[in-house]
DNA sequence: AATTTTTATACCTTTTAAGGTGTAATATCA
DNA sequence: TGATATTACACCTTAAAAGGTATAAAAATT
């Protein structure tokens, strides 16, 4: 087992997003074009990946990555 | 010469950040304890950085990686 | 409960970011 | 303008992410 954080932002982020779109995550890595492997690091919380992977992804969302203040991060979901 | 954009998001934000804080690059790298030649990439718009060493630097200024609608991509440095 | 689908884990290989260092170019200041 | 400080570019090495695939576990569907 790998002790990674799958409640951290951008996993929850991209797991949410996914199940609410239907998709299985075979279906979202070719959508997207990121390797399916990528995905369930991804969605699991890895801790270090490679930022515009990580946006090819989130584009796919109409999201992308960027800076914001780290009191607004507990509101970084509010897209719904 | 690289082709990589100075003007993206995350490259304008730290190099604004750093000069408002009168720091220079090395100090930053320092500071962060992320390589001096990382902070130099990243400043000029690398487009493939690892996101944990990109949220070395942000969190120095308060900040981290978050997914943000694109739409709202416009004010992502709206924290001045 | 059994079958099918989806997700998770483990192996190996290839690719590439990161870091260090040295040098050149640019900017800053006396 | 000349000296100093800061930034940019180019080399190489090392570390680790990404990808593919195969297997196991867990969830969902019937």
């Amino acid at each position: 087992m790998n002790n990674w954080d799958r409640e951290n932002g951008i996993a929850q982020f991209v797991r949410d997003r996914r199940k609410k779109a239907k998709l299985t995550q075979v279906e979202l890595s070719d959508f997207t074009g990121v390797g399916l492997r990528f995905v369930r690091e991804l969605e699991q919380g890895k801790p270090n990946l490679m930022s515009d992977k990580v946006n090819q992804v989130l584009l796919f969302f109409g999201h992308t990555l960027t800076p914001t203040p780290i009191s607004d991060e507990t509101r970084r979901n509010m897209g719904k």
